[in-house]
DNA sequence: CTGTTAGCGCATTCAT
DNA sequence: ATGAATGCGCTAACAG
């Protein structure tokens, strides 16, 4: 695209055609006899021309092929949860098959500048909290069209989980084989670029709370287990699990029976942190967790889990955006979330 | 960008002043006094204009602010494996911090389409086989500026690391031990696209070969052990390293004393399966891997392994794809693993 | 079937 | 400091 290039006029001169005749050949979608799309092709192949510059194809059209898909974390912790990249995966078994390409984006520091003079003919916001309403204003004014996967209501067009009854679910099956004394360890509250906040759950950090995701899981296990204690890790990742494990089950006194964690990732953690301090699960301690990933045996045991169907999400908001840009109306959907039995729950001792 | 929205020319005329001035007004690029450009803001503010257009504005600049990355594999694939989640980010890292967008193309199926139209100011190719010639073609007729991240020798600007050093010096760190029967578990050989093959390394295996990586690392790892036996996983995976491990180490009487394994993942899988076989590690099997990933704790042991500096690599890509379109001639760079002694190897029982 | 005309939205000369 | 003119490369109407 930089340096030198042949243009459609220059082949179309060559080959003693006209340009808009050249295009036609090129783009197929007009009435060219063989004999001409011939003598245009063999121009460009003389020309090394390597067909229509996407730039003024797209200033011509209005389209560029593109879709955004913007995060508000840096490509690494966005991508360390596995549940973001089936969910990406997802978006682009849709969009790909129709030749659309997914431009990532972050709305953090710099990079955010791109998400105003970017390119695109539409935009997927991934897991999006209350903290980026001007990315989304911004956006809405650039008339870019606007699919939401999780995240606050923006008014947007909306992919989500139903994660409040997921987690009411999760609650509801402790509670149901007895357990009484719960805690909840939930995934991060504040953004990236806030001061991590790991530690007690408190009314504090509640106020301070951006996230949904974590919020809405907490209001669903919350339903159940109202005076439930908690633990807000950093991240969603084994090691953070094991830390809040540790903080929550050091003091054989104020030992609950039963952990929720907000991921599978953290559920592992605590796992772990159980048996660094002697406790078998699921005998002396429950656990379970939320995503149904593929743990890969981090821990030995079957995980009790809320299965998210993250691919289908992802696929369902790309097929949103697809149909945004073919003109349909696509609407809303919130997927639900199955219940695996696994083995690191049971009844209180 | 769909739908309607106001242009540059709207703006000037509601402002009493020429395109020319209003585009100055928002580049910042030229002499506009403070009270027209207050005057122009303001008529933006009014008809909710957010800024030029990327369309037109990449036309007349010759630029999109898009950088592409291309990948073999489908978004899923590509994110599995860690190192390639911390060579995207390496490479993230710069180019967003110059405003630059990343734009994720796959080279299979139908997504390829997109690599011949969409917009790029250049493109990076992320781990390509020799499959990927046509695209590279493609992409050099397109004069779209290449960088190599890995891959074979297309006389393309690369940056990659020693895999062939690195190998031999994981092999030779087995060899100082006082190995001599040793095998070799080696990433796949063969494309996405292409039929999996699992099995063991074969003369026809070889020849069939498309995976510069695998190759490259075998080659290494050959110098010290020649004869070595070899296994072909089908992917990065635990699940594919304890496959590997249950063909190697299953039959007591052809059990080797040591594994190279040509990832982390791989070489956890195949500690896993020789803890199953009843096998201590690294009493009676030492296993050395490659990559230098957090494992979070998937063996109970610190792998020993070659570590790979991945978001280095990704960064110096980042950067040497700036410095092609900012004119300067960047140069290809090989980076060196460094050797990281865990608990997984020892001497020989 | 092919050519002519027009303009997508913008940044950049060059005048003034 | 501002404005007028030009064209980036292409496709879509329309006319022939």
């Amino acid at each position: 695209m930089s340096g030198s290039r042949a243009t459609l006029a220059q082949v179309a001169a060559r080959a003693g055609v006209s340009v808009s005749t050249a295009s036609l050949a090129f783009s197929g979608s007009g009435p060219v006899s063989a004999a001409t799309r011939e003598r245009v092709l063999a121009a460009a192949e003389q020309l090394r021309y390597a067909g229509p510059d996407p730039r003024g194809r797209s200033l011509r059209q209005g389209r560029s092929g593109i879709i955004a898909v913007v995060m508000e974390d840096r490509v690494l912790a966005a991508f360390r949860d596995p549940v973001r990249i089936a969910v990406l995966d997802g978006i682009a078994q849709e969009t790909s098959a129709q030749g659309q390409g997914l431009l990532l984006l972050s709305d953090v520091g710099e990079s955010a500048d791109a998400i105003g003079t970017a390119t695109m003919d539409a935009a997927i916001l991934l897991a999006f909290s209350s903290r980026s309403d001007p990315t989304v204003e911004l956006l809405r004014r650039r008339v870019v069209p606007l699919v939401a996967l999780g995240g606050p209501d923006h008014g947007l067009l909306t992919i989500s989980i139903d994660d409040e009854a997921a987690s009411a679910a999760a609650a509801a099956h402790l509670a149901g084989l007895g357990h009484t004394d719960v805690a909840i360890v939930t995934l991060p509250l504040v953004n990236v670029d806030s001061p991590a906040a790991r530690g007690p759950l408190t009314a504090d950090a509640m106020r301070a709370a951006s996230v949904t995701v974590s919020l809405t899981r907490l209001r669903g296990a919350r339903s159940v287990f109202p005076a439930a204690a908690g633990w807000v890790s950093a991240a969603s990742s084994v090691d953070e699990g094991m830390i809040a494990g540790q903080a929550l089950l050091a003091d054989p006194a104020r030992r609950p029976t039963a952990v929720i964690a907000q991921s599978d990732l953290l559920a592992a953690g605590v796992i772990r942190a159980a048996h660094e301090l002697g406790l078998s699960v699921p005998g002396e301690l429950s656990v379970i967790g939320f995503d149904g990933i593929p743990l890969d045996r981090i821990i030995p045991q079957d995980l009790t889990t809320m299965v998210q169907p993250a691919a289908a999400e992802g696929r369902a908001a790309g097929r949103a955006v697809l149909d945004l840009l073919a003109g349909t109306q696509p609407r809303s959907a919130s997927f639900q979330c199955t219940f695996h039995p696994g083995a690191t729950t049971a009844r209180p001792a």
